[in-house]
DNA sequence: TCTGGGGTCCTAGGACCC
DNA sequence: TCTGGGGTCCTAGGACCC
Protein backbone atom coordinates (compact mmCIF):
# COMPACT_ATOMS: atom_id res chain seq x y z
CA UNK A 1 0.00 0.00 0.00
CA UNK A 2 1.45 3.49 -0.99
CA UNK A 3 1.78 6.27 2.02
CA UNK A 4 1.66 9.82 2.31
CA UNK A 5 3.13 11.68 4.89
CA UNK A 6 2.23 15.03 5.15
CA UNK A 7 3.35 17.75 7.71
CA UNK A 8 0.84 19.80 9.87
CA UNK A 9 1.32 23.32 9.06
CA UNK A 10 4.49 22.94 8.18
CA UNK A 11 6.36 26.36 8.55
CA UNK A 12 3.86 26.73 11.77
CA UNK A 13 5.21 23.56 12.82
CA UNK A 14 8.94 24.20 12.51
CA UNK A 15 8.92 27.99 14.45
CA UNK A 16 7.27 26.73 17.13
CA UNK A 17 9.44 23.23 17.28
CA UNK A 18 12.52 25.61 17.46
CA UNK A 19 11.59 28.46 19.17
CA UNK A 20 10.89 27.92 22.92
CA UNK A 21 7.89 29.73 24.14
CA UNK A 22 5.71 29.34 20.99
CA UNK A 23 3.69 26.38 22.02
CA UNK A 24 -0.02 26.61 22.08
CA UNK A 25 0.23 30.18 21.26
CA UNK A 26 -0.91 31.46 18.00
CA UNK A 27 1.48 32.49 15.21
CA UNK A 28 2.00 32.77 12.10
CA UNK A 29 4.62 32.86 9.56
CA UNK A 30 4.66 35.48 6.43
CA UNK A 31 7.38 36.65 4.07
CA UNK A 32 7.30 40.23 6.21
CA UNK A 33 9.07 43.03 4.66
CA UNK A 34 10.22 46.10 5.81
CA UNK A 35 6.92 48.28 4.64
CA UNK A 36 4.22 45.88 6.53
CA UNK A 37 3.96 44.25 2.98
CA UNK A 38 3.45 40.08 2.64
CA UNK A 39 0.95 37.87 2.91
CA UNK A 40 0.49 34.30 5.55
CA UNK A 41 2.07 31.53 4.50
CA UNK A 42 1.10 29.01 7.47
CA UNK A 43 -0.48 29.27 10.87
CA UNK A 44 -1.02 27.07 13.64
CA UNK A 45 -4.21 25.86 14.55
CA UNK A 46 -4.71 28.44 17.33
CA UNK A 47 -4.08 31.42 14.53
CA UNK A 48 -6.91 29.53 12.33
CA UNK A 49 -8.98 29.36 15.56
CA UNK A 50 -8.90 33.36 15.14
CA UNK A 51 -10.47 33.50 11.55
CA UNK A 52 -6.78 33.83 9.80
CA UNK A 53 -6.07 32.10 7.27
CA UNK A 54 -3.52 31.44 4.61
CA UNK A 55 -2.80 33.77 1.47
CA UNK A 56 -4.06 36.97 3.42
CA UNK A 57 -2.40 40.02 3.08
CA UNK A 58 -1.04 40.88 6.55
CA UNK A 59 -2.37 44.40 6.11
CA UNK A 60 -5.93 43.26 5.94
CA UNK A 61 -5.75 41.70 9.24
CA UNK A 62 -3.34 43.95 11.30
CA UNK A 63 -6.20 44.75 14.44
CA UNK A 64 -6.81 41.40 14.72
CA UNK A 65 -2.64 40.19 14.70
CA UNK A 66 -2.18 42.62 17.46
CA UNK A 67 -6.17 42.37 19.35
CA UNK A 68 -4.85 38.66 20.11
CA UNK A 69 -1.19 38.94 20.53
CA UNK A 70 -0.48 36.86 17.63
CA UNK A 71 3.58 35.79 17.07
CA UNK A 72 4.43 36.76 13.40
CA UNK A 73 7.70 34.79 12.23
CA UNK A 74 9.58 35.90 9.40
CA UNK A 75 10.08 32.87 6.87
CA UNK A 76 12.99 31.06 7.24
CA UNK A 77 13.41 28.42 4.03
CA UNK A 78 16.62 27.55 5.58
CA UNK A 79 15.27 25.92 8.28
CA UNK A 80 12.49 24.24 6.52
CA UNK A 81 15.05 22.40 4.35
CA UNK A 82 16.90 21.86 6.96
CA UNK A 83 14.22 20.06 9.03
CA UNK A 84 12.98 18.31 6.22
CA UNK A 85 16.24 16.47 5.83
CA UNK A 86 16.15 15.67 9.57
CA UNK A 87 12.54 13.76 8.66
CA UNK A 88 13.81 12.23 5.70
CA UNK A 89 17.14 10.71 7.56
CA UNK A 90 14.91 9.40 10.33
CA UNK A 91 12.36 7.86 8.46
CA UNK A 92 14.86 5.86 6.14
CA UNK A 93 16.94 5.09 9.48
CA UNK A 94 14.00 3.69 10.96
CA UNK A 95 13.32 1.13 8.67
CA UNK A 96 9.35 0.71 8.48
CA UNK A 97 8.75 3.19 4.84
CA UNK A 98 9.86 1.59 1.79
CA UNK A 99 10.95 3.30 -1.36
CA UNK A 100 10.65 6.19 0.23
CA UNK A 101 10.76 9.52 -1.50
CA UNK A 102 10.53 13.18 -0.81
CA UNK A 103 7.88 15.04 -2.57
CA UNK A 104 8.14 18.31 -1.29
CA UNK A 105 9.45 20.42 1.75
CA UNK A 106 6.73 18.96 3.87
CA UNK A 107 6.05 15.95 2.01
CA UNK A 108 6.84 12.55 1.44
CA UNK A 109 5.75 9.17 -0.45
CA UNK A 110 6.91 5.24 0.10
CA UNK A 111 4.86 2.15 0.38
CA UNK A 112 3.96 -0.77 3.47
CA UNK A 113 4.58 -4.11 2.92
CA UNK A 114 1.05 -5.07 4.12
CA UNK A 115 -2.74 -4.75 2.88
CA UNK A 116 -4.16 -5.38 6.63
CA UNK A 117 -5.92 -1.74 7.83
CA UNK A 118 -4.89 -2.75 11.50
CA UNK A 119 -1.09 -3.45 10.24
CA UNK A 120 -1.13 -0.79 8.20
CA UNK A 121 -2.77 2.11 11.05
CA UNK A 122 -0.19 0.50 13.27
CA UNK A 123 2.91 1.06 11.91
CA UNK A 124 1.64 4.48 10.37
CA UNK A 125 1.17 5.63 13.63
CA UNK A 126 5.20 4.58 14.69
CA UNK A 127 6.37 6.02 11.95
CA UNK A 128 4.15 9.37 12.83
CA UNK A 129 5.19 9.12 16.65
CA UNK A 130 8.87 8.63 15.75
CA UNK A 131 9.09 12.01 13.65
CA UNK A 132 7.37 13.86 16.44
CA UNK A 133 9.69 12.60 19.05
CA UNK A 134 13.19 13.25 17.19
CA UNK A 135 12.25 16.68 15.39
CA UNK A 136 8.86 18.01 17.34
CA UNK A 137 7.10 18.53 13.74
CA UNK A 138 3.18 16.56 13.88
CA UNK A 139 2.81 15.00 10.96
CA UNK A 140 -0.90 13.05 8.96
CA UNK A 141 -0.73 10.05 7.20
CA UNK A 142 -2.65 8.21 4.61
CA UNK A 143 -2.78 5.07 3.08
CA UNK A 144 -4.57 3.76 0.07
CA UNK A 145 -4.15 1.82 -3.35
CA UNK A 146 -2.20 4.70 -5.40
CA UNK A 147 -0.31 8.00 -4.70
CA UNK A 148 -3.57 9.89 -5.32
CA UNK A 149 -6.03 7.55 -2.80
CA UNK A 150 -3.12 8.08 -0.10
CA UNK A 151 -3.38 11.82 -0.29
CA UNK A 152 -7.35 11.77 -0.23
CA UNK A 153 -6.64 9.42 3.03
CA UNK A 154 -4.26 11.92 4.50
CA UNK A 155 -7.19 14.99 4.08
CA UNK A 156 -9.26 12.72 6.23
CA UNK A 157 -6.64 11.77 8.92
CA UNK A 158 -5.81 15.82 8.93
CA UNK A 159 -9.74 16.67 8.83
CA UNK A 160 -11.03 14.37 11.18
CA UNK A 161 -9.59 13.93 14.87
CA UNK A 162 -11.19 10.60 15.22
CA UNK A 163 -8.49 9.27 12.71
CA UNK A 164 -5.81 10.59 15.30
CA UNK A 165 -3.84 11.70 12.52
CA UNK A 166 -3.89 8.20 10.49
CA UNK A 167 -6.23 7.22 7.82
CA UNK A 168 -6.30 4.36 5.65
CA UNK A 169 -8.48 4.05 2.85
CA UNK A 170 -9.56 0.16 1.71
CA UNK A 171 -11.71 -0.65 -1.55
CA UNK A 172 -14.37 -1.11 0.85
CA UNK A 173 -14.35 2.54 2.59
CA UNK A 174 -13.18 4.43 -0.93
CA UNK A 175 -16.70 5.09 -2.52
CA UNK A 176 -18.13 6.63 0.38
CA UNK A 177 -14.78 9.08 1.23
CA UNK A 178 -14.33 10.29 -2.39
CA UNK A 179 -18.41 10.52 -2.24
CA UNK A 180 -18.00 13.39 0.12
CA UNK A 181 -14.93 14.99 -1.32
CA UNK A 182 -14.87 18.25 -3.51
CA UNK A 183 -12.78 17.43 -6.94
CA UNK A 184 -11.02 20.66 -5.54
CA UNK A 185 -9.32 18.60 -2.77
CA UNK A 186 -8.06 16.28 -5.38
CA UNK A 187 -4.24 16.33 -6.30
CA UNK A 188 -3.68 17.13 -9.86
CA UNK A 189 -7.17 18.90 -10.33
CA UNK A 190 -6.96 22.73 -9.95
CA UNK A 191 -9.14 25.91 -10.83
CA UNK A 192 -9.13 25.78 -14.50
CA UNK A 193 -10.27 21.68 -14.13
CA UNK A 194 -12.74 22.65 -11.43
CA UNK A 195 -14.58 24.71 -13.65
CA UNK A 196 -15.01 22.12 -16.60
CA UNK A 197 -15.78 19.80 -14.15
CA UNK A 198 -18.67 21.48 -12.80
CA UNK A 199 -19.94 22.41 -15.66
CA UNK A 200 -20.21 19.18 -16.77
CA UNK A 201 -21.86 18.61 -13.23
CA UNK A 202 -19.32 16.38 -12.21
CA UNK A 203 -18.60 17.95 -8.04
CA UNK A 204 -17.26 15.02 -5.72
CA UNK A 205 -14.48 12.85 -6.45
CA UNK A 206 -16.46 9.87 -6.69
CA UNK A 207 -18.32 11.08 -9.63
CA UNK A 208 -15.40 11.96 -11.12
CA UNK A 209 -14.30 8.28 -10.68
CA UNK A 210 -17.71 7.20 -12.44
CA UNK A 211 -17.47 9.44 -15.66
CA UNK A 212 -16.58 7.66 -18.60
CA UNK A 213 -13.03 8.13 -19.93
CA UNK A 214 -14.28 9.63 -23.39
CA UNK A 215 -15.82 12.41 -21.67
CA UNK A 216 -12.50 12.92 -19.84
CA UNK A 217 -10.92 13.08 -22.41
CA UNK A 218 -12.39 16.30 -23.56
CA UNK A 219 -11.56 18.06 -20.79
CA UNK A 220 -8.09 16.56 -19.60
CA UNK A 221 -4.94 15.93 -20.77
CA UNK A 222 -2.75 13.08 -20.37
CA UNK A 223 -2.16 14.04 -17.09
CA UNK A 224 -5.58 14.54 -15.93
CA UNK A 225 -6.28 10.93 -16.87
CA UNK A 226 -4.18 9.60 -14.76
CA UNK A 227 -5.37 11.22 -11.54
CA UNK A 228 -8.87 9.54 -12.93
CA UNK A 229 -6.99 6.25 -12.86
CA UNK A 230 -5.38 6.75 -9.35
CA UNK A 231 -8.84 7.64 -7.70
CA UNK A 232 -10.09 4.31 -9.02
CA UNK A 233 -6.39 2.33 -7.88
CA UNK A 234 -4.73 1.88 -10.48
CA UNK A 235 -0.91 3.32 -9.77
CA UNK A 236 -0.12 5.27 -12.48
CA UNK A 237 2.25 7.92 -11.37
CA UNK A 238 6.00 8.40 -11.51
CA UNK A 239 7.26 9.86 -8.68
CA UNK A 240 11.17 9.36 -9.75
CA UNK A 241 12.62 12.61 -10.42
CA UNK A 242 15.87 13.64 -11.11
CA UNK A 243 18.10 14.54 -8.04
CA UNK A 244 18.83 17.92 -9.46
CA UNK A 245 16.44 21.13 -10.42
CA UNK A 246 15.84 21.74 -13.86
CA UNK A 247 15.26 25.40 -13.53
CA UNK A 248 16.44 27.37 -10.81
CA UNK A 249 14.51 30.97 -10.49
CA UNK A 250 15.14 34.36 -7.99
CA UNK A 251 12.70 36.83 -8.05
CA UNK A 252 10.67 39.72 -5.75
CA UNK A 253 8.07 41.44 -6.25
CA UNK A 254 9.29 44.97 -4.71
CA UNK A 255 8.13 47.17 -1.80
CA UNK A 256 8.19 50.57 -4.17
CA UNK A 257 7.13 50.57 -7.88
CA UNK A 258 10.14 51.68 -10.19
CA UNK A 259 10.60 52.97 -13.25
CA UNK A 260 13.97 53.17 -13.10
CA UNK A 261 16.00 51.10 -14.89
CA UNK A 262 19.23 51.58 -12.86
CA UNK A 263 17.05 50.44 -10.26
CA UNK A 264 16.31 47.39 -11.85
CA UNK A 265 19.99 46.70 -13.27
CA UNK A 266 20.60 46.28 -9.56
CA UNK A 267 18.16 43.58 -8.89
CA UNK A 268 18.59 41.95 -11.98
CA UNK A 269 22.05 41.35 -11.48
CA UNK A 270 21.31 40.37 -7.80
CA UNK A 271 18.93 37.88 -8.76
CA UNK A 272 21.31 36.17 -11.66
CA UNK A 273 24.28 35.98 -9.44
CA UNK A 274 22.06 34.39 -6.55
CA UNK A 275 20.43 31.92 -9.01
CA UNK A 276 24.09 31.39 -10.59
CA UNK A 277 25.33 30.42 -6.84
CA UNK A 278 22.66 28.24 -6.39
CA UNK A 279 23.84 26.07 -9.77
CA UNK A 280 26.97 25.67 -8.93
CA UNK A 281 26.30 24.08 -5.67
CA UNK A 282 24.48 21.62 -7.59
CA UNK A 283 27.23 20.88 -9.89
CA UNK A 284 25.66 22.34 -12.89
CA UNK A 285 25.49 24.25 -16.07
CA UNK A 286 22.69 26.35 -17.53
CA UNK A 287 22.54 27.67 -21.74
CA UNK A 288 19.13 29.58 -21.21
CA UNK A 289 18.77 32.78 -18.69
CA UNK A 290 15.62 34.27 -18.79
CA UNK A 291 14.52 37.34 -17.38
CA UNK A 292 11.01 38.81 -16.70
CA UNK A 293 9.45 41.88 -15.48
CA UNK A 294 6.13 43.41 -14.83
CA UNK A 295 3.70 46.04 -13.36
CA UNK A 296 1.41 45.90 -10.28
CA UNK A 297 -1.07 43.98 -11.75
CA UNK A 298 -3.36 44.80 -8.48
CA UNK A 299 -3.57 48.45 -9.68
CA UNK A 300 -6.20 48.67 -12.48
CA UNK A 301 -5.59 52.18 -12.52
CA UNK A 302 -2.29 52.39 -14.09
CA UNK A 303 -0.70 50.81 -17.38
CA UNK A 304 -0.24 47.09 -17.10
CA UNK A 305 2.79 45.53 -19.10
CA UNK A 306 4.63 42.26 -18.59
CA UNK A 307 7.07 40.80 -20.54
CA UNK A 308 9.90 37.92 -20.73
CA UNK A 309 12.50 36.99 -22.68
CA UNK A 310 15.17 34.38 -22.52
CA UNK A 311 18.87 34.72 -24.26
CA UNK A 312 21.06 31.71 -25.36
CA UNK A 313 24.30 31.20 -23.61
CA UNK A 314 27.28 30.34 -26.50
CA UNK A 315 28.10 27.32 -24.06
CA UNK A 316 26.90 25.69 -20.59
CA UNK A 317 27.76 27.80 -17.68
CA UNK A 318 28.04 28.72 -14.51
CA UNK A 319 29.58 31.50 -14.26
CA UNK A 320 28.40 34.68 -12.36
CA UNK A 321 29.60 37.51 -15.03
CA UNK A 322 28.41 35.96 -17.74
CA UNK A 323 24.84 35.14 -16.35
CA UNK A 324 24.51 37.97 -14.78
CA UNK A 325 25.36 40.11 -18.44
CA UNK A 326 23.20 38.22 -20.07
CA UNK A 327 20.68 38.95 -17.93
CA UNK A 328 20.84 42.45 -18.20
CA UNK A 329 20.85 42.11 -21.93
CA UNK A 330 17.58 40.51 -21.40
CA UNK A 331 16.00 43.35 -19.29
CA UNK A 332 17.36 46.10 -21.79
CA UNK A 333 15.20 44.19 -24.33
CA UNK A 334 12.10 44.34 -21.85
CA UNK A 335 12.25 47.60 -20.35
CA UNK A 336 9.88 50.14 -21.84
CA UNK A 337 9.66 54.06 -20.50
CA UNK A 338 6.49 55.16 -18.87
CA UNK A 339 5.26 51.76 -16.23
CA UNK A 340 5.82 51.43 -13.13
CA UNK A 341 7.67 47.83 -12.66
CA UNK A 342 6.77 46.19 -9.18
CA UNK A 343 8.30 42.49 -9.55
CA UNK A 344 11.24 40.89 -12.11
CA UNK A 345 13.04 37.84 -12.08
CA UNK A 346 15.94 35.81 -13.40
CA UNK A 347 14.77 32.10 -14.27
CA UNK A 348 18.05 29.81 -15.47
CA UNK A 349 16.85 27.21 -17.49
CA UNK A 350 18.21 24.32 -19.77
CA UNK A 351 20.50 23.10 -17.31
CA UNK A 352 22.57 19.66 -17.16
CA UNK A 353 25.32 18.02 -15.43
CA UNK A 354 28.86 20.11 -14.91
CA UNK A 355 30.74 16.97 -15.49
CA UNK A 356 31.20 16.32 -19.16
CA UNK A 357 29.87 19.18 -20.34
CA UNK A 358 29.96 20.89 -23.58
CA UNK A 359 32.45 23.24 -24.88
CA UNK A 360 31.78 25.37 -27.92
CA UNK A 361 34.53 25.20 -30.17
CA UNK A 362 35.56 28.89 -29.47
CA UNK A 363 35.58 28.52 -25.71
CA UNK A 364 38.73 29.70 -24.30
CA UNK A 365 40.92 29.14 -21.44
CA UNK A 366 39.75 32.30 -19.33
CA UNK A 367 36.58 30.09 -18.42
CA UNK A 368 38.95 28.00 -16.63
CA UNK A 369 40.16 31.32 -14.84
CA UNK A 370 36.62 31.79 -14.27
CA UNK A 371 35.62 28.54 -13.02
CA UNK A 372 38.16 28.99 -10.11
CA UNK A 373 37.08 32.41 -9.56
CA UNK A 374 33.65 31.03 -9.01
CA UNK A 375 34.92 27.72 -6.55
CA UNK A 376 36.56 30.78 -4.40
CA UNK A 377 33.95 33.34 -4.00
CA UNK A 378 31.53 30.21 -3.36
CA UNK A 379 33.69 29.05 -0.55
CA UNK A 380 33.87 32.37 0.67
CA UNK A 381 30.22 33.13 0.97
CA UNK A 382 30.18 29.58 2.37
CA UNK A 383 31.97 30.30 5.62
CA UNK A 384 31.89 33.85 6.44
CA UNK A 385 28.19 34.01 4.96
CA UNK A 386 26.28 35.44 1.87
CA UNK A 387 27.15 38.36 1.13
CA UNK A 388 30.77 38.35 2.18
CA UNK A 389 31.87 38.78 -1.56
CA UNK A 390 29.69 39.51 -4.66
CA UNK A 391 30.94 40.85 -8.38
CA UNK A 392 31.40 44.18 -9.13
CA UNK A 393 29.79 43.98 -13.20
C1' DT B 1 1.15 52.29 2.61
C1' DC B 2 0.29 47.02 1.88
C1' DT B 3 -1.36 41.56 -2.33
C1' DG B 4 4.79 35.47 -2.11
C1' DG B 5 8.32 32.66 -4.16
C1' DG B 6 9.56 28.95 -5.73
C1' DG B 7 9.09 24.51 -8.80
C1' DT B 8 7.33 20.60 -12.54
C1' DC B 9 5.30 18.84 -16.71
C1' DC B 10 2.52 19.15 -20.91
C1' DT B 11 0.84 21.07 -25.21
C1' DA B 12 0.01 23.90 -29.20
C1' DG B 13 1.97 26.04 -32.69
C1' DG B 14 5.86 28.05 -35.23
C1' DA B 15 10.09 27.25 -37.74
C1' DC B 16 12.41 24.32 -40.14
C1' DC B 17 13.54 19.91 -42.71
C1' DC B 18 12.94 16.66 -46.89
C1' DT C 1 -13.19 25.29 -57.29
C1' DC C 2 -7.84 24.64 -56.60
C1' DT C 3 -2.40 25.97 -53.78
C1' DG C 4 1.70 18.14 -51.14
C1' DG C 5 2.43 15.73 -47.02
C1' DG C 6 4.94 14.27 -43.92
C1' DG C 7 8.36 14.79 -40.18
C1' DT C 8 11.33 17.06 -35.92
C1' DC C 9 12.64 20.40 -32.70
C1' DC C 10 11.99 24.34 -29.92
C1' DT C 11 9.52 27.66 -27.19
C1' DA C 12 6.07 30.17 -24.72
C1' DG C 13 2.52 29.71 -22.00
C1' DG C 14 -0.83 27.06 -19.39
C1' DA C 15 -1.96 24.23 -15.55
C1' DC C 16 -0.72 22.28 -11.74
C1' DC C 17 2.01 21.60 -7.28
C1' DC C 18 4.02 23.17 -2.53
Amino acid sequence: MFLHIDCNAYFASCEVATRPGLEGKPVVVANETENGGGVILALTAEAKALGLKRGTPLFQVRNLIRANHVVICPVDHKKYRRISHQIMEAVQQQGIVQDFVQYSVDEFFGTLPSDQPDELRHYAAMVKDMIAQTTGIPVSCGLSQSYTLAKVATHYAKHYKGYKGVCVLMPENRQRALALLDIADVWGIGRQSRAKLYALGIHTAQELVECDEKTLGKVFSAAGLNTWRELQGTPCIDLHRPAKQRSIMQSRTFVYMTDSLQTLEQDIRTYAAACAAKLREQRSVCRTVQVFLSTNRHREDLAQYRNSVGIHLPSPTADTPTIAKAALAGLHSLYKEGFLYKQAGVILSNISEEEGMQLDLFSEPEDERHRKLMQITDALNKKYGDDTINFGL
